[in-house]
DNA sequence: TGGTGCACGCAGCAGCAAAG
DNA sequence: CTTTGCTGCTGCGTGCACCA
C-alpha cells in the first residue's frame, strides 16, 4: 500500500480526532500568503478581580459616564453586528478593579483607533464573528480582542472588511472548534499578497456602508457590502471555481448584520463567475429588490442539500 | 554571553446559565 | 434537549534575575 496524503494534510481537534479542514483546497493555496499577525497585534481585553462582575457589576460597567471611566464593551450585545455596534458602556479605570495591578492590558493604548472583534463565536453558522472599526478609543474587556494595525499604510477600513469577509470568516469555522476563537487563529488569517494603498476602492466603501446602515438604509448596504467583500476578493486573486466555492459555502447562513443576508451567488447558477463581475452586472441593470426577483429559480434540490453539507 | 530557574500574567479550558 | 455566551480558575509560556 502507498499512502496517498500527507500527515500534514491532517488537523487534530483538542479530542485528539482526526479531521481535514473544510475548504481544504482553497487553504492550501492560500498557503504561501502572509498572515494576519504579520501586519497587525492583537491583545485581549482588561480583566477584572475576581468574582467583581457576577457580585458588583455597577461597579465596573455603567450605562452613563461616570468620573475615571471610559467608553467601551464588557460584553456582547445583540446589537453588536460587523462594523457597527448600537449599545455602549462606561467602564470604569479604577485600580481597585484591576485583576493584577500590573497588568499591561490596562496600559493598551485604548483610545487610540482599532479593530474589536469577540473573544467567543458569535453564532454557529458559518459567520462566524463580527469585526469593528473603533475610532472612538474604547476599551474593552476580556470577551474581545483589540487588533491595532502595525503599519500606517494598512487602513482600519481595509483590515474591518477583510476580517469580515466571507474568506476570513470561513477561515475561523474551519479552524476552531471552539467556543471561543483563538487569538492564534485571528493571527493566522490569510492575507492578500498585495495590500491596497491608503484611501483605496474598500476604504470608501466602508465608510458608506456605516452610514448606511446608521441612517437604516438597508437596501444600499446589502449593495455596498457586497461590493465591499467582491473588492476585497478581488484581491486574493483566487480561481473562480474556488471563490465560488467560498461563497457558496455561506449560502442559507444568516450573516452578524442588521437586515437579511443569507447567501451570495444562488447554488443554482452554475457558471463559476467571481463575485465582483456577478454583482456589477446586476448592479448596472437593477436595484437590488428587482435583481432578487430575477435570480434564477433554484430546482435542484439534491444540487442544494450537496452544497449545504460541503 | 549563554545557561538556568523562577515568578507572574494571560490564554484558554471547564463548567455554568439563560433562552428557546 | 441545543444554542449562545459568560466567568472562575489554572497551566504554561514569556521574560527577567541571577550566576558562571
Amino acid at each position: 500500500y502507498v499512502d496517498e496524503v500527507k500527515q500534514g494534510y491532517f488537523t487534530t481537534t483538542q479530542h485528539n480526532q482526526i479531521i481535514v479542514p473544510i475548504l481544504r483546497e482553497l487553504w492550501d493555496y492560500l498557503d504561501k500568503n502572509p498572515r494576519l499577525e504579520k501586519f497587525a497585534i492583537i491583545h485581549k481585553g482588561v480583566e477584572h478581580k475576581l468574582g467583581l462582575i457576577s457580585n458588583d457589576r455597577e461597579r465596573v460597567a455603567k450605562t452613563q459616564l461616570f468620573p475615571n471611566s471610559q467608553p467601551g464593551l464588557l460584553n456582547v450585545t445583540d446589537d453588536l453586528f460587523q462594523f457597527t455596534v448600537g449599545t455602549k458602556e462606561y467602564l470604569s479605570m479604577d485600580m481597585k478593579n484591576w485583576r493584577n495591578q500590573k497588568s499591561k492590558t490596562w496600559q493598551l493604548p485604548w483610545n487610540t483607533s482599532k479593530i474589536i472583534v469577540p473573544a467567543s463565536r458569535l453564532s454557529n453558522s458559518h459567520w462566524r464573528f463580527a469585526a469593528l472599526i473603533d475610532r472612538e478609543g474604547l476599551i474593552v474587556g476580556r470577551r474581545f480582542y483589540a487588533i491595532w494595525a502595525k503599519n500606517e499604510r494598512f487602513s482600519l477600513e481595509f483590515l474591518g472588511a477583510l476580517l469580515n469577509s466571507p474568506l476570513a470568516q470561513a477561515y475561523c469555522f474551519t479552524h476552531s472548534f471552539q467556543q471561543d476563537t483563538r487569538a492564534r487563529i485571528y493571527e493566522s488569517i490569510p492575507l492578500p499578497h498585495t495590500l491596497p494603498l491608503p484611501n483605496n476602492i474598500i476604504d470608501g466603501l466602508v465608510k458608506s456602508y456605516i452610514v448606511f446602515t446608521a441612517n437604516e438604509q438597508y437596501d444600499l448596504a446589502l449593495q455596498t457590502l457586497l461590493k465591499i467583500d467582491a473588492e476585497l476578493l478581488k484581491l486574493y486573486e483566487l480561481p473562480p471555481r474556488l471563490e465560488r466555492k467560498l461563497l457558496d459555502f455561506f449560502w442559507g447562513h444568516k450573516r452578524r448584520v442588521p437586515f437579511d443576508f443569507t447567501g451570495y451567488i444562488p447554488p443554482s447558477f452554475e457558471s463559476w463567475i467571481p463575485l465582483h463581475l456577478y454583482i456589477s452586472d446586476e448592479y448596472q441593470k437593477a436595484t437590488i429588490g428587482e435583481t432578487l426577483d430575477r435570480l434564477p429559480i433554484i430546482t435542484n434540490k439534491t444540487t442544494i442539500q450537496y452544497l449545504k453539507e460541503l
